[in-house]
DNA sequence: AGAATACATTGCAAATAGACGATATATTAA
DNA sequence: TTAATATATCGTCTATTTGCAATGTATTCT
């Protein structure tokens, strides 16, 4: 039994929070994008642009589009590397992200 | 150390239900609404439309289709009862959906 | 310097979302 | 039976999203 704490309760910012990253997500592509940049990331092989315009059926400029959605959200972040943009995946900002919305079935 | 299993793998149906979840999450008035319903369970008070409405500056329609987009997400159930819509939180699509989102950085 | 590559951004069309007042439907109260 | 209440849905308006081709802006290669 786990008793309840003041930290508990969803604040104003945490709520801004789950919006904003709930509404990366919600999309299958998004989805997909940001799992494959993990995944890559994982594996310790950079991506760039081309990488995932390669990987999905979806013009460069609607790639481009989406990955600034996750990157809006602060669920990826780019570095630029060479003539390349690379993408990370932000973890941190997913387990915050995770937290907050776990609260809603802990207070 | 947690070792990597078949199950870690992010499945199609999976990702449909994150992205349906995630855009019944994506407006800050959705999750204030979601976690009022989820509240009010906690205290054992039930909740009608009319306490919801009562509760957020927006009309009634308003508040009946943002309802219903939790409802689709599964996130929130209807039952009539006498008169009333009684809503009450799902809470295990809520779980499904942290397990499926938690994957992100489990494999 | 000029051509090629990488990628963000713009402008457009179609679709969807968000807010509301009004209406339809069902249930309950008088 | 009529009136009132509860709530879902429709129609409208505006704003945002999604997809694309085209364009702009660096950077790199020849």
């Amino acid at each position: 039994m786990r008793l309840r704490k003041e930290s508990d309760d969803l604040q104003e910012e945490e709520i801004l929070l789950i919006a904003r990253v709930s509404d990366a997500l919600a999309h299958p592509v998004r989805i997909k994008i940001y799992r494959y940049i993990m995944t890559c990331n994982r594996e310790r092989t950079t991506v760039c642009n081309k990488d995932v315009v390669n990987a999905f059926p979806y013009s460069q400029a609607t790639i481009s589009q989406h990955i600034k959605k996750l990157v809006t959200a602060g669920l990826v972040e780019v570095k630029k590397e060479e003539k390349f943009s690379k993408y990370y995946a932000n973890i941190g900002v997913l387990m915050k992200y995770l937290d907050a919305t776990k609260k809603f079935n802990s207070n």
